[in-house]
DNA sequence: GCAATTCCCCCCACTTTACCCCACTTTCTT
DNA sequence: AAGAAAGTGGGGTAAAGTGGGGGGAATTGC
């Protein structure tokens, strides 16, 4: 099972190029030369990089949705907007659009730092200001989230 | 069953490099060459450090979260945020992580003591200062908190 | 249709970091 | 008390990260 770990600070050049940390290329060996899929993530300014199967679960997930439903249709659409894949270069270094660097908030022109963090089965993708307020200084109560979430996770067995 | 007991003062060097207690090596014995794995604790600003099996049963517990519920990812991002793989070098020492270090309030131009307490199937994380502090010094009625405990592990079951 | 410009990708060189190794000190054991 | 094992510190080397420049392809304008 894929179990990516780790908090990388990289820094994005003016060309908006970042060097995929070589943990995490270790952490994907066997499934890295199949590619990644940037993306959007939907509840937080951050982008999400799955490895390619991680993503053809996901493509799966969506091929579910009616093609008859308004409101699938619209979910399909923003989910699937600005899905990118990715390669790493010469230089083991993967190239952000400039849109979906905009979404996350990171301006090439000012900080350029951004912080990749290994969430298991995915990547997460933050400004580095974004991150620590919104993920290290979160003021969320833990004990109230792992009850609800627990609540889910046993009913869904 | 694991059985992680005992309370060590270790130093951080310039680095960020703890040598692992020889006790706790021996107590790790078998599990060990199978890797650690660090993370930030939940709740205090300490770091909890997992045999890998043991990580692997929380890795297969988070797996099981849904991509599109916000609260489940919410609680996947606090709760794996930071989670860093740890291996011994040939001197049997740990790294640990410049942001992890931070998080738990060591300065390594500062104080340079850290505790590392067995606590069963996993290992705690202080820095000697917050230890003294919160656990040694704490004003918590143990006699109570034992009794409050106790009831919900009868109803547990 | 041809030429010119722009964007993208690849390559090269320099800087920095991390990892490994070695040597010295301290502590525990016999 | 002496030797061995564990702990501590530093330095060198190799690999990873960073930045810039050049060349090729595609697109657009004339």
């Amino acid at each position: 099972m894929l179990n990516l770990l780790g908090e990388y600070t990289c820094k994005v050049d003016a060309k908006g190029r970042v060097s995929f940390p070589s943990r995490l290329r270790k952490q994907l060996d066997g499934v890295l030369h199949h590619g990644l899929v940037l993306n959007r993530d939907i509840f937080e300014s951050c982008l999400v990089i799955y490895p390619k199967p991680e993503w053809d679960k996901v493509n799966a997930e969506m091929a579910q949705l009616s093609r008859y439903n308004r409101k699938h249709q619209q979910f399909q659409r923003m989910f699937m907007k600005g899905a990118t894949a990715l390669e790493l270069d010469g230089a083991g270094r993967i190239s952000l659009p400039a849109l979906l660097l905009q979404y996350a908030g990171v301006d090439l022109k000012m900080d350029n730092e951004i912080i990749i963090s290994g969430l298991g089965e995915k990547l997460e993708v933050w400004s580095k200001a974004a991150y620590e307020a919104r993920v290290l200084g979160d003021d969320i109560d833990f004990g109230d989230l792992a009850e609800e979430v627990r609540g889910d996770m046993e009913s869904e067995d």
